[in-house]
DNA sequence: AGAAAAGTTTAAGAAAAGTTAAAGATTAAA
DNA sequence: TTTAATCTTTAACTTTTCTTAAACTTTTCT
C-alpha cells in the first residue's frame, strides 16, 4: 500500500487529510511538528510526503533539506504563502509540488497521483526498506539506521543484519548465516560467525539495542521477539 | 484448509458467519469474547481473523494490538461504528479491512478472499506450526508456547517435544528418541533420556501440562490421548 | 508380599557452546 | 606501494547444557 507522511501542525487539517486519503486507500502517518516529521521520516519509509511549511520545531524548509539529503521521495508542500518567490524558492529547495491553502481535497489527491506516477515511471525498482523495532534498513542505500541515526557496518555485518531483518522470527544456525551471507559452503571456522555477531553487538551497544540479537543456545541466533 | 477465527460476542451473528464460511470450505473457530479470542489466537494458527470491535473482556483494539505484536495475519474488523475517524484509527492500528454492520455475507466472503490473496502473494515462507492440546510449536522460530506463553527449552528438550508433537499418538522408545533427536546411534547411558524427560516435565509443571507426557512402562514415552 | 525391574529426581562434574580481545592475514583504498 | 580497513583465527574465559551417578519411587512379576 502507498504510504504517505502528513506533516501538518493543525490537527483539524491533518486529520481531514488523513481520513480522506485513508478512504482513498493510502496508508497515512501523521506528524504534528517538524521534529516529529523528521523522526518518522528517519524511522520509516514513505512513498510521498505532504508538508506544511509553517510548523513548530523545525522549519518546513529545513525538513525538506533533511529529506533531500537522504531520499528522492516526492514532497508536496502545503502552504498559506502565496507569493511567487516563495514557490520558486521551494521548488528549487527540493519540493516537487505545492498547494496553497485553502485547497480542495480532490485537487490534493490529483496532485498526489501525479507525483506517484512520476515516481513509478522514473528510476529504479523501489526496494522497500526493512523495519524491525527502531532499526531501519535501506537495502538500496545499504544504510542501517538505529533510531534514525546511521550506524556504520562492514559488508558482512550488514549481510547478517539484513538476513535477520528479512525473517525477524526465524532462528538462524551459523551454517545458514554463513551460506546466506558468504554465498559459500560452510567450511570456515565455526567461531567466525560468533566473532562477527560479537562485533555487531559491540557496535550496537552505543545505541542501546545490542540486546536485539539473541543467542539461541545449541542452535544459533535470532532477533528478539 | 484455510483457518479463520471469528471473534464476535453475538452468538446469532457468530454462528451465521461460521455456518456460511464452513459451507464455503473454510475451517472456522469461534470466540465469543476478547479474551477467548486472544486465547485461541495464542494457541492456534489462523490464516485470517474476523473481529468484532464491541466485545466483552478485551477491547477489539487491544486484541488487534496483541495480534500484531506476534503476527501479520490479516484482520478484518466487523463494526457497528460508522464514524470515519474510527476506521482511520483501526487501519492504522493494524486492521487490514473493515466492514460495517449490517453487511452481506457475500461481501464478507469477497473481502476475505482479497485478504487471503494479498497474504498469499506477499512475503515470507509460511512456517508450519504444530499443535497439540494447548501446546503450540513454531518450528521456524523454534518457539514452544503453552497456553500462548513461551516456555524456554534447551535444544534437546525441544527436539524431544517436536518429535512427540509430530506423531502425537506414537509411543517412542528411548532408542528411537535418542536416534531421532541426537542423530547418532544409541550408545549413551540409558538414563539420559529419562533425565531429559524429567527436566521437561519439571519445566512443564509451571504450566500445569506436565501430565501430557506419559510413561509407557517397559516401552518408552508418548503424549497423552 | 517381596524381589526385581523400570522410571524419577537431584546434584555435581564434564562437556559443549558462546563471548571477547587481540594478533595475523587478507583485501581494498589512497 | 603504503596505509587502512576488514576478515579470520587463536586462545583464554564465561555460561549453559548434557551426562553420569546415586538415592528414591513406582510398577511388574513370581
Amino acid at each position: 500500500m502507498t504510504r504517505i507522511l502528513i506533516v501538518e501542525d493543525d490537527p483539524t487539517i491533518n486529520n481531514l487529510i488523513c481520513e480522506y486519503l485513508t478512504e482513498k486507500d493510502f496508508d497515512c502517518s501523521q506528524a504534528f511538528s517538524g521534529t516529529e516529521g523528521r523522526l518518522l521520516f528517519d524511522m520509516e519509509t514513505f512513498d510521498l510526503i505532504l508538508l506544511d511549511l509553517m510548523i513548530p520545531g523545525l522549519t518546513g524548509e529545513a525538513l525538506i533539506a533533511h529529506i533531500r539529503s537522504a531520499s528522492q521521495v516526492p514532497v508536496i508542500v502545503l502552504s498559506a504563502k502565496a507569493a511567487l518567490e516563495d514557490k520558486v524558492q521551494l521548488l528549487s529547495t527540493g519540493a516537487d509540488d505545492y498547494l496553497t491553502k485553502p485547497f480542495e481535497l480532490e485537487e490534493l489527491l490529483a496532485r498526489i497521483r501525479v507525483q506517484l506516477r512520476h515516481k513509478a515511471s522514473g528510476s529504479s525498482p523501489a526496494s522497500a526498506a526493512l523495519h524491525y523495532k527502531d532499526w531501519k534498513l535501506d537495502e538500496q542505500a545499504r544504510a542501517f539506521l538505529v533510531k534514525g541515526e546511521r550506524l556504520e557496518l562492514t559488508a558482512h555485518e550488514l549481510g547478517i543484519i539484513t538476513l535477520f531483518m528479512k525473517y525477524p522470527k526465524k532462528v538462524f544456525t551459523k551454517q545458514e548465516i554463513f551460506e546466506s551471507v558468504w554465498h559459500q559452503d560452510y567450511f570456515v571456522e565455526d567461531k567466525t560467525i560468533n566473532v562477527h555477531i560479537s562485533n555487531i553487538r559491540s557496535k550496537l551497544k552505543e545505541t542501546g539495542t545490542d540486546s536485539y540479537i539473541q543467542t539461541v543456545w545449541g542452535i544459533g541466533f535470532k532477533l528478539k521477539e
